[in-house]
DNA sequence: TGTTAATATTCCTTGACGCGTATATACGCT
DNA sequence: AGCGTATATACGCGTCAAGGAATATTAACA
């Protein structure tokens, strides 16, 4: 397992951070409220913990995990600049969809091409 | 390919996405900035555009794909409650680092066991 | 029309991962 | 000591996706 994406890749350990989020839980617990196999549990929550997304804590023979931050952080770091740019679009697409309604004419999505904005200020352009 | 998670989970792909959070590309410039074989570049896009994270634009013989912030944007929502939780976190932390300075004799992480906080309100505990 | 450039698609192989089953380890309790 | 519970690990299997190479498609242009 490579990079914390990989890990959120796989939907039960998405499953897993999700329930950690409200509070701390034990394996077991995790399998009653998942419906998943122990030994799935116990795997996911290996590769999580590899991946730094949990820590454990020992309570006799149980053993109780709880989310550690940082991994997530990095992934919502990693979408600032996505963010940024959709939040620059907003207003762009806003006037699109006012460009829209008045030349309604126009068949666009149903054959797949030419479709306007921002394209002008390229070079060659043939045709 | 399932989830806008498996699409993110590969690294070409999310090179190819933040290469394209600056301005549209074609397959071509792709190919050259991520030293990456065409056929790749295009079955990646192939899975891109399918998952709904980027559209292209037919431009004589080349093709300009571009972003499209919903699936990014599905992500970010599916880290809102995590957010939450390390926010709340935060100031948690500082009160441990504040115990741990002056307790620094105890040797912790060493032995991997029995670490603090928010622990004491559990039933058994034996020993 | 033939050629070249840009892109997409197909086929094949390989490796990784998740799952299920079985087993191991550790702890508490009687 | 023996048993039950909680958790972890090992092993074999099936699947699926990424990579590479070859080929198909489409458009421009001479």
């Amino acid at each position: 397992m490579v990079s914390v994406f990989d890990v959120i890749a796989e939907p039960n350990r998405r499953a897993i951070l999700s329930l950690l989020v409200s509070s701390e839980q034990s394996v077991r617990q995790i399998e009653r409220q998942l419906r998943m196999p122990q030994p799935a549990v116990s795997k996911h929550l290996r590769v999580l913990r590899d991946a730094g997304f949990v820590e454990s804590t020992v309570d006799a023979q149980r053993r109780l995990y709880r989310l550690k931050p940082e991994p997530l952080q990095e992934i919502d770091a990693w979408l600032a600049p996505f963010r940024r740019f959709w939040s620059a679009h907003v207003d762009a697409l806003e006037r699109h969809l006012d460009r829209m309604e008045q030349s309604t004419a126009t068949k666009r999505k149903a054959t797949r091409k030419r479709r306007g904005p921002n394209r002008a200020r390229h070079k060659g352009e043939t045709k």
